[in-house]
DNA sequence: ACGTGTCCTG
DNA sequence: CAGGACACGT
């Protein structure tokens, strides 16, 4: 009788909030960049282009001070004429620096200067002799000098190698033409007196550029330590940041003391030769470092681009517009050189010049990532100082997949690659300890049971990796959610591929949840809880919606009749409660059919999404609690009207709420939605 | 005959 | 939830 009522108001109100479930079902997430935000979280990255920047600015008051150390900045500045280098004498090893301190006042014993101060030019050369093995120097003297200093190389091959010791010779001589020569005319046409004025203000100004050098110094050890990081253990690393940290420290508090105490400056930068010796210690190892180096950089490369080489192959529906590549191999710097990671990179380049093999390297793998990006070749620099580089903080839990929100949103394995941005750090992290071929066990972030899977296993996070990176390098837009197409032509093409080439990755990926991304032979326990989050919209889907909304089923005939009876027992449950709460509403003598609302604070509501959202992640959406409404209004009506004493009186009931579906958001759509 | 849905039972 | 029985429409 008043069924009509209800049914008009179904309809207005149907019309008026299918838009409403749509801007409802789009939830922030899919929309959001979270993958641009981890920038932010690079606190590394800062402190890094911090140092940077402090190290433009010493070399800056090096160039202006070069008058006093022209010998020691040599190095740095790259600008000297190496026609000072007067050297013939043998290599001088890092370990037997202290044989030449007296050299560099020797030319100038003839003038009016004191042996006190005398003592302290030398104990001041000598630190800068020792300053001069610095990694400064080999930035900027190998290429450029090479073919001077190879004339004191006997083996023309190891020219490149030897450079970095022999620099400090040439310096070291060097120091003692240039800098005293300097001082000669002061000391030939002066009084004692004001020749001793002169001689202690120049050893205050070389002093003064010697702590600048030394910061200079530190801030390169400190770069050069974080790129080695991963072949140190913690123990080390802690116990060389805290070396690096006193001698900073000492270095500030000198830097900023009066320029009048030269002799307790000296003392402490005499005292300090002690630490920087354990560091020109370090440099002699360094060389293997870099060996290190390379050989990390070549195996990451490797790992990621066999990966993507995998994933793109066996999912067409992802893959863009990126063929097979061929072997990349020879650049290391892509893998990671991209988006949110890539900018974090830039910033803590460590090198002001690109070294050459680099650069040649560079315009290659730009070429990969469609350099739409608003980068300039220059800004990439080399991958080492992002792989190695270790975030200072990571706020792993504020990206965690399984972190509950207040008002949960979709959460799909593709959410989950996206919103991760700190992972990639931690597998890089992990990597970089254990190599490429480890498990990722003991990563938090990984589940559990990828670690104990055959080495294959490793290919999912990297997986993951390169679908990030990929996305992040300017694809947007670009989501690789299978499509309506995508979905039936994945059903339809590409499973039985994926199937006999990877079964193991699929077996793993029904052992895992967050990794379903593959196509599953029967129905798991998470498309049960998809299936019952897509009740919230439509209460009877067809069987094409069902093949739809699960594109990584292999969809038989058994398998669609079992969803089909899922949703079957979906409305099962759902008619016995409104029948249930129906008849408790005419118990409770309400009257007024519109005095029977659904709430998201009502018991029926509770009821139905402590069955269909038991975990309370999902956001049921609107339209649901209006379904609800009209349903328990229809079955009000016909009991109040005793309708239920004929057998099939909720059959009309049935007509009416089928006709209330909506469509389910396109989000359902990605494989294994969850 | 087949697909689909409901009802009942465990 | 799954299984089975049953009804209904094509």
């Amino acid at each position: 009788m008043n069924l009509s009522l209800p049914d008009q108001n179904m309809h207005s109100s149907n019309e008026g909030c299918i838009e409403d479930d749509k801007s409802d079902v789009m939830l922030p997430c899919f929309r959001r960049n979270m993958y641009d935000e981890p920038l932010a979280s690079y606190s590394s990255g800062s402190i890094i282009s911090q140092l940077l920047r402090k190290t433009i600015q010493s070399k800056r008051a090096l160039d202006e001070s070069h008058f006093y150390l022209s010998s020691s900045t040599a190095a740095d500045s790259g600008q000297e004429d190496q026609s000072s280098v007067s050297s013939k004498d043998s290599t001088v090893e890092a370990g037997s620096p202290s044989g030449h301190v007296s050299m560099g006042t020797s030319p100038d014993g003839e003038h009016p200067v004191t042996d006190h101060l005398q003592a302290k030019r030398a104990r001041v050369e000598n630190i800068i002799r020792v300053m001069a093995g610095s990694p400064n120097s080999k930035q900027h003297g190998d290429s450029e000098r090479s073919d001077t200093e190879a004339r004191d190389t006997r083996e023309a091959r190891e020219a490149y190698r030897e450079n970095k010791r022999k620099q400090r010779l040439p310096q070291h001589q060097e120091h003692s033409v240039g800098g005293p020569a300097s001082r000669r005319p002061g000391s030939s046409n002066s009084e004692k007196c004001n020749a001793k004025d002169e001689e202690c203000h120049k050893l205050k100004e070389q002093l003064h550029s010697m702590q600048r050098l030394l910061r200079q110094l530190q801030e390169k050890f400190l770069q050069v330590y974080n790129q080695d990081d991963p072949e140190h253990d913690d123990r080390d690393e802690t116990e060389i940041t805290a070396e690096h940290d006193s001698m900073a420290e000492s270095a500030e508090s000198r830097y900023i003391s009066t320029e009048d105490d030269f002799e307790r400056k000296n003392s402490r930068v005499t005292a300090e030769c002690k630490d920087r010796m354990k560091v020109v210690d370090y440099l002699v190892h360094h060389r293997e470092s870099q060996n290190l180096q390379e050989i990390l950089k070549q195996e990451l490369s490797r790992a990621v681009n066999e990966c993507v080489d995998r994933v793109f192959k066996k999912v067409p529906s992802a893959g863009l517009d990126l063929s097979p590549q061929p072997c990349m191999c020879s650049s290391p710097e892509m893998q990671m050189s991209v988006g949110a990671d890539r900018k974090s990179q830039q910033a803590s380049s460590t090198q002001e010049q690109p070294q050459s093999e680099e650069a040649a390297v560079k315009p290659h793998s730009l070429e990969y990532y469609e350099s739409s990006e608003a980068q300039s070749p220059q800004d990439q620099t080399e991958a080492l100082s992002l792989v190695v580089r270790k975030p200072a903080v990571t706020p792993l839990s504020s990206v965690t997949p399984t972190v509950k929100r207040p008002y949960p949103v979709h959460q799909t394995p593709f959410q989950f690659n996206y919103s991760t941005p700190l992972h990639d750090s931690q597998i890089l992290e992990h990597l970089l300890k254990y190599g490429p071929h480890s498990n990722f066990g003991g990563l938090p972030c990984m589940p559990p049971s990828m670690d104990r899977t055959s080495p294959d296993s490793v290919d999912l996070p990297w997986d993951t990796i390169a679908m990030r990176s990929k996305v992040t390098s300017g694809h947007l837009g670009h989501h690789p959610r299978p499509s309506a197409l995508g979905a039936v032509a994945v059903d339809n093409l590409c499973l039985p591929h994926v199937k006999i080439e990877c079964g193991e990755l699929q077996s793993m990926a029904e052992r895992n949840p967050y990794m379903s991304l593959n196509i599953q032979e029967g129905l798991t326990p998470n498309h049960l809880k998809k299936a019952k989050l897509m009740f919230f919209y439509t209460r009877y889907p067809s069987s094409n919606v069902l093949k739809t909304f699960f594109p990584d089923v292999k969809f038989n005939r058994c398998i669609t009749s079992q969803l089909i009876k899922w949703f079957s027992n979906f409305r099962e449950f759902y008619y016995i409660q409104m029948e249930k709460f129906a008849r408790q509403a005419i118990v409770d003598g309400i009257r007024e059919v519109k005095d029977i609302t659904v709430s998201r604070d009502s018991e029926l509501f509770r009821a139905l999404n402590m069955h269909y959202n038991k975990a309370n992640d999902f956001h049921v959406p609107d339209r649901f609690l209006e379904v609800a409404e009209i349903t328990l209004h229809e079955f009000y009506n016909a009991i109040s009207a005793t309708k239920d004493s004929d057998p099939s009186w909720k059959k009309a009931i049935y007509k009416v709420i089928c006709k209330l579906d909506s469509d389910v958001p396109e989000e359902f759509k990605t494989s294994s939605y969850l």
